[in-house]
DNA sequence: TCCTAAGCGAGACGGTACGTCTTGTCTTCCA
DNA sequence: TGGAAGACAAGACGTACCGTCTCGCTTAGGA
């Protein structure tokens, strides 16, 4: 097939150009980044780039997709048991990864992935509590819950990561629960009574 | 005095930038507004601008800390039976300002706000936690649950100003204590038990 | 070829620019020229300017450097006869470009050509005098007749243009014999004696 | 009386704005002196330049003009004997006040001194041909001849600058009677004849 | 085996924002 | 009241990127 061989040619030019981006986010600030310096350490011309590319941050959009599959799959192969949200499983794989979170943290390229991040995991959770919350309706609306929840969940991550993860996991884990559950259970028990 | 005259004129301009700021930020997105596009509204010339101000940031920098004086103050002037968060007065505030706010949510201008709202925020928290929270070291250390604390509530915020006002502010302050201050106060009853 | 298609490209840009200063120097004084106006007039971006020039001066130089072939090839391709400067030819050549020359004349532009000019001929007439002048060193240095010489013409050839060519090419060769010339004939016979 | 104090304290600004200028001359290229430069130099404000001077080439004119004044002098305090030119005094003059014309020569500074001096210089020649000339009209025009004579005199003044005095004075007034007037002689004899 | 169309590198180009620099005007204060 | 101090509007400068483009080279599939 001759779609064939520009499919294997294209993700050859994805590849490097991702790897390139990802290097130079080890090194440097994005925003100092150009696209120049991208086709430069990626061996590529610039009419290849816009080829495949729109823009420097959609290749930041390609790189946050890709990292956050691994969020996507813990919720679907999860039952309810694990808690709303499975946050060991999300503390270790990040810990497992900390490079390119590190690198994605430094400039305004973290928004992007965060912002994806807060949709999915907001969306995920929300579908949950429909489905495993009550009856009856909650004295706080879910679609806010599941907002609260997120948001904290991705911001004591991204203060984790900030502090160069000072505590383990497991430790992230509990104070999690500790911290951001209690809240979200009052709103249960208090329809169940 | 001299240095008057020069305050006197240089106040006049920075409040003509930040106005001309302001105004664009309420038509357009931050990053598509130029240094030159400030400056026609401002009627001021390009060296003008660099005298007072190092970039487009810094005039962003510069509206961020006015408004939050007002958090501050928020702080400053209460007495701890308010709450750790002065959390009504605060959407209040918000809600009445929502035209700044907003503004300054569009592009990547509100990050400036936020983390400096964010820090400010959190180190008010710890300092109450501290002072009131007990005298033996808490399960979850107070910097922690400050980041936690401080972190829920603007994101709630935000969430809020985006989704545009849905709720009262009284509404909100009563989301923000059920959800997010039962774990808080786990962790302070745990430790004088 | 490759570079076949940069010269093909670069020639063209260049021309367009060479194009645009000269109806500039047309209708204004060369020191109101900004290289925004060279910019706009040949339809080219600013980037692509100083790829090929190091600044508006340069633009000049080439120009002039064009003008000068006219020169160099009435000394190369005349014999002696024609006297120590091809100088009927020349104030010809001057007349019939008389448009370029005067646009040169404004400004400081002229001066760039000028002091070409008086580079090239000086030593040109230099060249002349030390083949056919004798073989004895003569009263007056070579080279300070040489300057002489060059000067005297082109002083008289700019102060022709400046008049707006009152004469004729004949009469201003004719006036150039009679006053330059007997004193540098002088110098000669005086060696030969 | 007032207006002397005023006259006394003008005198002084322009004098110390002349000096400044001078000392800036002495140690870089006219072109790269700035306005700030001489403000800060002459330790003058801002508008006092503007209200002596109307640019920066006008203080150049004042001091070509200054310049000047000994060459004009020249002309009137002599007598017919002494030749069309004055050749041997101008030379010891400029090379007595070596340092100065040396600065003025350096970027476009000289272009206003020498423009003045071909002003000055072929007028007196064009007067003094016109009164001692001969009764009818000469077979070039005296205009040109003082043109020409005006221009070459200051040519080879260039020239022994530029060159740091290669020669004596006494040499120099030597070479400009051989090279340049043989030629005027001859037309004024052509008209005896 | 040759042909041909696509992907690609190279980089020129028009465009535009930037931060710096200088100019000439204007305002304020001081002696 | 004139001059020093210097803020200011104006705008040119040279640099840096961007996104578009044109150009040959390569290369692999079909003729």
């Amino acid at each position: 097939m001759k779609q064939d061989k520009q499919d294997r040619r294209s993700q050859r030019t994805r590849h490097m150009v991702t790897s390139a981006m990802l290097e130079l986010l080890f090194e440097r600030h994005y925003d100092t980044i150009t696209i120049q310096n991208i086709l430069d350490r990626a061996g590529i011309g610039r009419s290849t780039f816009y080829t495949h590319y729109f823009d420097k941050e959609d290749v930041l959009t390609g790189i946050a997709e890709q990292m956050l599959e691994t969020f996507s799959e813990q919720f679907s192969h999860r039952n309810v048991e694990q808690g709303i949200i499975p946050a060991l499983e999300l503390f270790q794989h990040v810990q497992q990864n900390y490079q390119y979170f590190q690198a994605m943290m430094r400039g305004n390229a973290g928004e992007v992935l965060w912002e994806a991040a807060q949709a999915t995991l907001s969306t995920s959770i929300e579908q949950t509590l429909t489905t495993y919350g009550g009856k009856t309706s909650p004295s706080i609306p879910w679609d806010v819950t599941s907002q609260y929840l997120a948001g904290s969940f991705l911001h004591l991550m991204k203060w984790w990561l900030k502090a160069v993860m000072p505590y383990s996991p497991a430790q992230m884990e509990r104070i999690f629960q500790q911290l951001a559950l209690p809240g979200v259970w009052g709103t249960i028990e208090h329809l169940n009574n």
